[in-house]
DNA sequence: AATGAATGAGTTTTCATTCAT
DNA sequence: AATGAATGAAAACTCATTCAT
C-alpha cells in the first residue's frame, strides 16, 4: 500500500481512538492494531505520538477553517448563516474531528498550541464582525469587550454543536436557526449596551 | 492533624495538580509529595485516584450548584445577574476547581458523570428559564429548542469564564454585563423565532 | 530489606551484569531478574540506567582512587611498589569493577565524564612522579613529554592487568614486579632522553 | 556505481559512524542515510550488522598489520623505531580505524574475536621481540614474563596514541621518540630482572 | 540492481496500587 | 495512624532485519 494512502487511513483511525479515549489514553499499540499496521510504521511515519495527533489535528483543523472561509466570502447578507451552516456540517460530517479538537482546546500541554491556533482564528474572525458591524451609524463595540463577547459566540457554539452530536434526530437546520438568532441577537444586544 | 482537615488540604493539592496537568498527567505520587503525606494515607482517605478526584469534583461542583442555586431563589427581577455574578465570582475563587470542572467537561471515561450531572442541573436550570419566560403571553419555546439554547448560553458562560481566567485586567462587573446582555438578548430572540 | 543493603547487593550485581555485557547490551530487565527486584525498584533508587551506571562507577572508581592514593602517602623509597600492588590487589578482588571502569574508558556517550575523571586522577600522579624524579640533579622532564609517558605508564598498567585476568595462575608479585621495573625503567629513559 | 567502490565508500561511512558512536549505537539506518543508499542493500552486501563491522575491522585491521609487518622486515637496528613509526602513522591517517579497533578491543560479544586476533597477532611480535633480545648473550626472557611485559608495552603504546589523538599540536616524532625509549628501557629493565 | 514498505522483539521508563511493620 | 519498601502492567519508542516490486 502506498504511503500517502496509508497515512490517511491511520490518520482516521488515530482520530476515532483519540475521539474515544483522549489523547494521553489514546496508546499507540491500540491506534496501530486498529490500523492494521505495526507500531513501527507510526513512528516511521509521523516520528511520535504527539507527530501523529499534531498531523491529525493539522488535518482536520485546516479543513475546518478552509470552509468557515469559504462560506465566509459570500454575499453579505447571507455570510453569517452559510458560515454557521457550514460549521454544522463539519460537525456532521467530521464526529471525530470536532470532538478532537474541541476536546483539546482544554489541554495545556502539549498540543494545545496547534488547536487553539484553529480556533483563535475563528474567534478573531467573530471579533472583526462585531466591531465592524456599527459602521453604519450604530454604536461601535471596542476590545476588550468585543474580545469577551467573541468567545461567548463562539462558545455557544461549540456547546450547541456538541450538545447535537447526542441528539442526531435535530434537523441541522433548526439547529443553524438557533445558533444565527442568538448570535445576531447578541451582537445587537452588545452594540447598544454602550448607548 | 485531624482527619478532615487533612482530608481537605489534600484535596486542595489535588485540585491544584489535576489543574495543571491534567487528570491523566497528575500522579498520586506528585500529589503525596505536595501534600506532605504518604501515598498509602491517599488510598487510606479517599480509596482509589478515581476516589480521590470524585472527592474533589463534588465538593467543587457541589459549592458552585449550591451557590447558583442560592442566587437563583432571589426575587424575579434580577435573578440572572445574580447568578451571573455569582458564577463568576465562583471562577474568580476557585481557578483550579473551575479550570477542573470544565476540563474534564469533555473528558469521556471515567469520571465524566460527576461532571456531567452537575453541568447537566445548570443547563436545566437556564432551560426551565427560558420556557418559562413565555409564560406571560408571548410565544413559549419548547424542547428541543430549549435545550439547544440552554446549552449555547451555558457554553457561552463557560467559553467567556475561560477567556477571563486568562485576562485578570478585566473587571467582573463588565464580563457579567455583557454576558447578561448575551443571555437576555438570546431568550427573546428564541422566543420570537417561531412567530 | 533496608533500602542501603539493596542498593549495595543491586550494583554488585549491575557491575557484573555491565562487566559481562557492557553498557549498551546489559538490560535493566536482566539486571532486576538476577538482584530478584523489580524493574521499579531499579527506578527508585537510581533514577535511570544512567544513574545505575553512575552509582556503581563513583562506588568502585572512589575506592580504586582511596587505595591508591593511601599506598601513595607511604615512605618514598617503597612507594611504586606499593602503589603497584595495591593496584593489582584491586584488579584482583573486583575483576567487575575493573572490567567496567576499563572498559568504559573508551566509551564516549553519555557515562564517560565519571571514569575519565578517575583515570585522570591516576594519570596526573603519574606525571608528577615523572616531573619530580629529576628534582636530585638529573635532567627534569616536561609537558607535553610527561603527559604522553604518564598515559603510556598507565596504560600498560591497564593491559597488563587485562591480561593478568585471563591469566590466574601467574602469582601477583610477579606482575607487580613487571610492571615496577617497566615503569622505573621507562622514567629514568625518559628523563635521560633530552640530555 | 560498481560494487567494490561503493563497498568501500559504505565501509568508511560504518567506520566513521562506528568511531562516533561505538558499535551498539551505530545503526543501520543511520549508516544507510550517510552512505546514500538503502538499507537493503548494506544487507545484500555484508549479510548483517556484524557482518558490515567485521569487514570493516578485516580491512582496517589488515592494512595495520600489513603495515607494522613491513616495516618490521627492515635492519635489525632501526627496526624497533620504524615499526613503532609506522603504527603511528597508521593512527594518525586513520583515526576512525584506530579508534574502533582500540574501542572493541575491551568488548567481549559478539565481535572482540576479530580485533583480538588482530592485536594478537602483535603482542607475539613484541613478545618474539623480547625473547629474542638475549639471544647475544644476555639473560634471557621467558613466559609468562614475555607476555605480560608484552602486553604491557603494547598497552602503552595504545593509550599514547589516543592520548595523542587529542593532542594534535605534538609532533609524530616527539611521540615515536618517547614510546621507543620506553619500549627499548621495558626490555633491557625486564632481561636484567631474573639476573 | 535497488528500494519503499513493513515488522517482531526488545528497550527504557512510569504509574496506580499494596503489603509488612 | 502512618509509611518505607515493593511490584504488575503497560506506556512510548527503537532496531536489525525482510519482503514485494
Amino acid at each position: 500500500m502506498p504511503r500517502p494512502v496509508r497515512e490517511r487511513s491511520i490518520l482516521d483511525v488515530a482520530g476515532r481512538v483519540v475521539a474515544d479515549a483522549g489523547y494521553d489514553r489514546a496508546s499507540m499499540d491500540r491506534i496501530a492494531k486498529l490500523a492494521g499496521v505495526s507500531k513501527p510504521m507510526l513512528y516511521a511515519y509521523f516520528g511520535s505520538k504527539e507527530g501523529l495527533y499534531v498531523a491529525y489535528v493539522k488535518r482536520t483543523g485546516g479543513e475546518l477553517v478552509r470552509r468557515l472561509v469559504e462560506a465566509d466570502s459570500s454575499d453579505q447578507g447571507v455570510r453569517l448563516r452559510l458560515v454557521i451552516d457550514e460549521f454544522l456540517c463539519f460537525v456532521e460530517q467530521h464526529r471525530d474531528g470536532w470532538t478532537v479538537l474541541y476536546r483539546e482546546l482544554t489541554t495545556r500541554r502539549p498540543l494545545a498550541e496547534q488547536v487553539a491556533q484553529v480556533r483563535a482564528r475563528i474567534v478573531a474572525d467573530v471579533r472583526r464582525m462585531l466591531e465592524g458591524y456599527g459602521s453604519d451609524g450604530f454604536s461601535e463595540l471596542r476590545a476588550p469587550a468585543s474580545e469577551g463577547v467573541a468567545e461567548a459566540i463562539v462558545g455557544a457554539g461549540e456547546s450547541l454543536a456538541n450538545w447535537w452530536l447526542g441528539r442526531p434526530d435535530v434537523a441541522r437546520d433548526d439547529v443553524a436557526e438557533w445558533y444565527a438568532g442568538l448570535t445576531r441577537a447578541a451582537i445587537t444586544a452588545a452594540n447598544q449596551a454602550p448607548g
